[in-house]
DNA sequence: ATTGAAAGAGCTACCGC
DNA sequence: GCGGTAGCTCTTTCAAT
């Protein structure tokens, strides 16, 4: 799991073992082995490249943010407020934890990030705390119920 | 990795097990047992007890959408076209798999989508198939760069 | 809940093809 | 690149505390 490396690219066999560690990314190489008819030996070999290609970049486990005690999860749009200014922002606000996901974006907004905290009133905090970090103006769209999400879609 | 159960609150091990979990979906038992300062029989029934609550719902394997060919990435806004009617969107668009994620929000539109496609023409055939499933309009918002995701916040 | 130990399963490295 | 074996690690289960 070292860096990107050549990426030829993926057939179909590596498609298979890419949507199986997708599914469960805890799949044994036995597992692996009997969906994609192949050897233990073979699966782990492609696993390995298929890591230090970065294809495959790393695993972890799924968890419910409620259960941990994050009850509120919204999207924050941000937007530079000085367009003169060397604009920074998902540098300056790397090291907030709230914030699951950065995005840049083609649209209204400079960025979105996807955050969640404890409450309503935490949520008031981070805010605070993204402005004066990023010096940006935020537009924060709520979170009422997730239906779905972490799904991926391997073509072909 | 049954249903979610009762849930006590977590205590400080459980959040440690959770937080390298998170970092590292593949860790062993050893390992966990090794960083929580316990014994792997005790920390096997712990990682049991949270997959059983729901806490940890699952383990996926964190992949690069561009190296599987989905070169493009948006989030898509969506709003029934027709009020009056039952809603059932997330349902009528849950067989798309280029549907990463689903969520309500309180905000301009009812519901966010974030979609991985692998080309704008493509996005272009993804948009007016989730318009046709679920009679619905949409506002699409271009992903340039993905700085970070997949990050997890475990408070305390 | 936690520990330790024993048996089974999985991982890894090496070798021949 | 694939398959197979050998040695080691990890997981699982269980009795005991």
């Amino acid at each position: 799991m070292t860096g990107p490396e050549e990426c030829p690219p993926l057939d179909d066999i590596d498609r298979v073992l890419v949507r199986e560690l997708v599914a469960d990314g805890r799949a044994t190489l036995a597992q692996l082995a009997a969906t994609a008819g192949l050897s233990v030996s073979a699966v782990q070999s492609r696993v390995r490249r298929l890591e230090s290609r970065g294809v495959v970049t790393g695993y972890t486990a799924r968890i419910n943010p409620e259960s941990v005690g994050n009850m509120l999860s919204a999207f924050v749009a941000i937007t530079p407020l000085d367009p003169s200014q060397p604009d920074d922002a998902p540098a300056r606000l790397e090291h907030i934890p709230e914030i699951e996901s950065c995005y840049s974006v083609a649209g209204e907004d400079s960025y979105v990030l996807l955050v969640h905290v404890a409450s309503a009133r935490a949520l008031e905090g981070l805010l605070q705390r993204i402005r004066t970090a990023a010096d940006v103006k935020t537009r924060s769209t709520i979170i009422l119920h997730k239906f779905y999400s972490d799904r991926r879609y391997i073509p072909e």
